[in-house]
RNA sequence: GCCCCCAUCGUCUAGUGGCCUAGGACACCACCCUUUCAAGGUGGCGGCACGGGUUCGAAUCCCGUUGGGGGUGCCA
């Protein structure tokens, strides 16, 4: 607890993480670091059709991935808002009582009518007047005031609002349950927030909260309504169509800090990008430079090629022994990790994802003896040449010779074959690089070939060997 | 329909009236390096939506147009 600002993220519990909401939470959260405030976490689970306890837990691991951990001293929550239901009830009650709202008793339908025979969008304002009390199947709706709203936003500036372009919105549904607008503003309220930063798709909400704020005694908070994530297609960023869910990019071997790094970079950039040529940002510098001030107002397109990208980055960034712990666990269980450590070093760099590391090095892991399976494509093209079996057959000969079995020995040994076809490495490497790993395309060759050992090595050139001649015969 | 927001390279952005012949990042292309593939280096392609103002001067300010997006529930 602090005395500082107080900041909220208040999703509602739907089972996956949004990625645009790990964004608002990293503006929160950062936000609420510098500034020595709170980061207060809300749960909205007051609509029973989606809520379920276990996506709680789902949103807090989700937070803690991102570096938002629930043990930070800025760190307050979870609260839940179906705990405060009484309060939003009493809230809306003493708006009544005040004059601020009254009982409808109109149905959707019946509104519906009228709003057609006067030419109207909704709902007309009715019941004003009428007096109602409560009463089953009646809702309490707020009268808005004439006049203008006006929102001063810190991402926007000020927003105003006609209020007769505002109808007088629900308050408590006909079973007496409140809804969302006076739920959220009740809670904020409760909770002290004092700013509270949002996904701009909430700005059309924000002239009613106000009101409610003013309505119930309150200066509102400060609003800051930063762009929204889009797909490219230019659409909100939605469950249904788009890939949005933080697991799965998670599980799919993204890191963390370059999820963060990246979500950061949407709408705002790192200091010193510029100049350094980069816009990769450590969380200390992020969260000392960030401001709501310098976020872009325009919707930004999720682009997962970028954000491939700073993985890619942030993988090179590690640490070996970092790497080796991180990429070893994305492994089989009986893969070998010495041999996994010994061309670990070779991979580091050449990798998207912590996922794609198996595909790399999976020759490494073959069971000895066992027979290859060649890519055909790779197969066909080292060995189209004429030169290529009987350099094969030339290198199988010289490595069997080698005294040393490391990679230095078994380069000089390929190139004095070489030299013999007045071949370039670039070329003579192929069919024996076919030959071991079944493809084209691996790690250094020679490094490859010391992890993977004498017999298996001679044994698969040997193969590929019988293989050339049957297929040349 | 009505309300609100937005508009710089394909994408993310820098730019807050002269420093802009518009800068960087991702992607793409070429070259270099090279043991394949990467990584790295160098270079290139590519943008201020349009039309009016204001001003000595507009990517930057104003108005309009067009185009996108969001909201418009007794969902959150």
């Amino acid at each position: 607890m602090t005395n500082g600002p107080r900041f909220r993220f208040a999703p509602s519990p739907t089972g996956s993480f949004h990625v645009g909401g790990a964004r608002t939470a990293l503006h929160n959260w950062a936000l609420a670091r510098r500034l020595g405030g709170t980061f207060v976490l809300r749960i909205e689970d007051t609509d029973e059709a989606r809520n379920r306890p276990e996506w709680t837990q789902g949103i807090i691991d989700a937070l803690a991935w991102i570096g938002i951990s629930a043990d930070d001293p800025h760190f307050e929550g979870p609260h839940f808002q179906s705990e405060y239901a009484a309060a939003h009830v009493a809230a809306a009650h003493r708006l009544f009582e005040q004059g601020d709202a009254y009982y409808c008793d109109l149905s959707g339908e019946q509104i519906q009518e009228r709003a057609k025979e006067l030419g109207l969008s909704g709902y007309d304002g009715h019941s004003r007047d009428r007096g109602l009390g409560p009463g089953p199947g009646r809702v309490l709706r707020f009268r808005v005031p004439d006049g203008i709203t006006v929102v001063n936003d810190l991402v926007r500036g000020e927003v105003s609002f006609e209020n007769s372009t505002i109808e007088d919105f629900v308050l408590l549904r006909g079973n007496g349950t409140p809804v969302f607008l006076i739920a959220n503003v009740v809670d904020d309220i409760e909770m002290g927030i004092t700013h509270v930063v949002r996904a701009e798709e909430h700005l059309p909400n924000t002239p009613k909260q106000q009101m409610l704020w003013q309505a119930l005694g309150h200066e509102p908070p400060q609003w800051a309504h930063v762009p929204v994530l889009v797909n490219e297609q230019r659409k909100k960023l939605s469950k249904r169509r788009d890939k949005v869910a933080l697991e799965q990019y998670r599980d799919e071997g993204f890191l963390a800090d370059a999820m963060v790094n990246y979500l950061m970079t949407l709408g705002w950039t790192p200091p010193g990008a510029e100049e350094s040529g980069s816009e990769i940002a450590s969380w200390p510098e992020i969260e000392a430079a960030f401001r709501l001030e310098d976020v872009t107002h325009s919707p930004a397109f999720f682009d997962v090629k970028k954000l491939a990208a700073f993985n890619g980055d942030y993988i090179r960034m590690m640490p070996l022994d970092e790497f080796i712990e991180r990429a070893g666990a994305e492994l089989p269980i009986e893969w070998d990790r010495a041999r996994f450590t010994a061309i670990a070093p070779h991979i580091q760099e050449r990798l998207t994802t912590l996922t794609e590391v198996p595909d790399k090095v999976d020759f490494l892991f073959w069971p000895d003896d066992s027979p290859i399976e060649y890519d055909e494509a790779s197969w066909d093209k080292a060995f189209a040449a004429d030169w290529a079996r009987p350099l094969l057959d030339d290198v199988l000969e010289a490595y069997g010779a080698i005294a040393e079995w490391n990679a230095d020995a078994l380069k000089v040994a390929l190139e004095d074959v070489m030299a013999r076809y007045e071949l370039k490495l670039g070329k003579a490497q192929a069919p024996v690089r076919v030959a071991v790993t079944g493809r084209s395309v691996g790690p250094p060759l020679f490094e490859s070939l010391e992890v993977l050992g004498r017999y298996e090595t001679l044994r698969r050139l040997s193969d590929a060997n019988e293989r050339a001649a049957a297929r040349a015969g």
